[in-house]
DNA sequence: CGTGAAAGCAACATTAC
DNA sequence: GTAATGTTGCTTTCACG
């Protein structure tokens, strides 16, 4: 992996704003014409910044207005213990993020559901598979900002 | 917006995992031709339960591994204060997610940078412009889940 | 009337030059 | 960066329940 240019972070830019533009629209946004900008596309999706391309879906309209977040304590510190519960996680469609922290709580997940009641049934059925030790529970009220924009780093001095 | 059948749900499940399916795999996949597929597409899209189309960058390549939980507290219960704050958020690309909290805090913001270094940068500058008066910060040591797939009901019942 | 299938054209991604 | 080709998306039309 050659390191990006500017006209590579300006594709990535636009393109995890929005994956639906044709080569020909995105080739002119940059000043380029199609086959280059295809070949940068094509180059930046085999070498793995792009990961992926999906659909965001709207979480309200799905009945899904619930965010939780989750700090979850364990008292089994094991490489063993860890893996089995990555992988419990990996199966359970409602827990959209979970990431190993540092700090007081081992993990923090967040949880989507319909309303509190599906989140009570989740948070029952958690603590019966995994050992936990302590878990706390905060709600989120309102979304201020949620993107998959990530901010590309100018390419200065790296 | 008329409730979603099987073949929509299905069509949901598909396009928020892999948006870059043509029209005639996706036919193929729920069991439908291209015509009637591409026109419940179409619907979903105007609908507003697809959002956007977006590529997902890989976080790691890019120079941007870290990933800090900062929860913040504020005196200023006004909402003067909350709007400006939002306002504010939304312009700092570091902030991928923002969320108002039930509990002891009143926000949590994901925020991803290159390092700790960085981190403490957006720290400073944080607290210098919006009027803060707790901030803890989590560091995320490592990534377990993440992803944009919602749990989509099955549609029983509701 | 809502939903699905078939055919044609225009637009697009992709290949070689 | 230019030009040609095979795929695809999209529109129209028609048939079914």
């Amino acid at each position: 992996m050659s390191s990006l240019d500017a006209i590579d972070r300006q594709l990535l830019a636009i393109l995890q704003a929005d994956v639906s533009l044709s080569i020909e629209e995105l080739a002119e946004r940059v000043g380029l014409t199609k086959t280059p900008c295809w070949r940068r596309v094509q180059k930046l999706e085999k070498s793995g910044i792009i990961r992926r391309k999906v659909a965001l879906l709207n979480a309200e309209i799905l009945g899904l207005p619930v965010s939780v977040f989750a700090q979850v304590k364990t008292d089994q510190h094991t490489a063993e213990w860890a893996d089995a519960f990555a992988a419990h996680i990996a199966k359970l469609p409602e827990v959209v993020d979970c990431y190993r922290m540092a700090g007081d709580y081992d993990y923090l997940l967040r949880i989507v559901v319909s309303d509190i009641a599906a989140y009570d049934r989740f948070y029952k059925e958690l603590i019966r598979h995994v050992g936990i030790s302590d878990i706390v529970s905060n709600f989120a009220m309102e979304q201020i900002k949620s993107t998959t924009e990530l901010p590309i780093p100018s390419g200065e001095k790296e």
